[in-house]
DNA sequence: AGGCGCATGTAATTAGTTACATGATTCA
DNA sequence: TGAATCATGTAACTAATTACATGCGCCT
């Protein structure tokens, strides 16, 4: 029921196709969340159904027809009501890396620094990503304040898991 | 799959129950991954049916019978096999709070403090628990790397999360 | 000519959650 | 006497992933 928050959340700001909120849903939410395409366009329709948003179809000669969606006032309420009144459900994460960092005694010196280095590299990768798209969001002045938030934590989360594996990286080779 | 093998490396630590392996993975993995005795249960009878584990059944004449697991050779093999060969799958964050922060500018600030004072008390309570495991584990003498790196991790990601929260909270009531 | 972006969906499968189900022992 | 711990499982359901499916326009 999250995602469905999450959809309401970004259709709330302003009216959106499906390919839109799939777009911004994995620019601004990978910090958070993750979903694909088709879950997304199935929720959209149950969204509907249970009369949270409604479309308008845009029919475009040569290119794709599309679906153009809004809150109801019923979602809005909903939307507000779930923030507000929901009791929050615990974080889950899920992190490969870390499963395998539990058997490091098991691997080799040289195989855990090739592991570490890689999701290093992720990491970087991920944390210049971030910073670029914090760039353009504040020099368009749109100034969501959600997006603003969410945005800084994407960046301290990498930047912690950097510092958390240089760490690591030092832990292990002292030990050696 | 991943399950598989959080389970898979708790398993090759030492022989244990299903009920063990749950309570392990609860007390040692919330920080990265997070399951059900239900599927854990489930789980482990794929895994002996696949022959990576196998059980010895332990009959005590009043309390109820219990199932001690080990690797299989196999089993050895499959999860250094996965930890060094398998491409690492990208992390997964569901965190519910982030989503309600991307709908912050249509909540009043009083009822975003409330939201950010509660998940400041859930992080705080966490860090508290995760501290005194860590405390418990060092003073063991067990040194288990893997276990000493994952707590570590724990700790720098509330620590990085309340800090994140406090920030929040000043960049909310400054734009007031 | 081939890839990317726009634009939408369904089908099949796997993973995960919640509820149901049992029953002894130990401790307050 | 009631809750917690030990100990195991299945059933029903929901969520999520991966694969299948189409097709135009634009750019290189």
């Amino acid at each position: 029921m999250s995602l469905r928050y999450a959809l309401l959340g970004i259709i709330s700001k302003k009216p959106v196709t499906g390919y839109d909120v799939v777009r911004i849903f994995k620019q601004q939410m990978v910090y958070f969340w993750n979903s694909t395409h088709s879950q997304i366009y199935t929720e959209l329709h149950k969204m509907e159904k249970d009369n949270l948003i409604e479309h308008e179809l845009v029919i475009q000669g040569t290119s794709p027809n599309k679906k153009i969606y809004s809150l109801t006032d019923s979602g809005k309420k909903d939307l507000i009501r779930w923030a507000i009144e929901e009791p929050l459900k615990q974080t889950k994460i899920k992190d490969e890396f870390l499963i395998k960092t539990t058997i490091f005694p098991v691997l080799s010196v040289t195989e855990i620094n090739t592991l570490l280095d890689e999701v290093i590299e992720r990491e970087e990768r991920i944390l210049k990503m971030t910073k670029q798209w914090k760039d353009h969001f504040v020099s368009q002045k749109e100034n969501d304040t959600g997006t603003m938030l969410t945005v800084e934590y994407g960046i301290r989360y990498s930047e912690m898991y950097l510092e958390w594996c240089k760490w690591a990286k030092q832990y292990i080779n002292e030990k050696e």
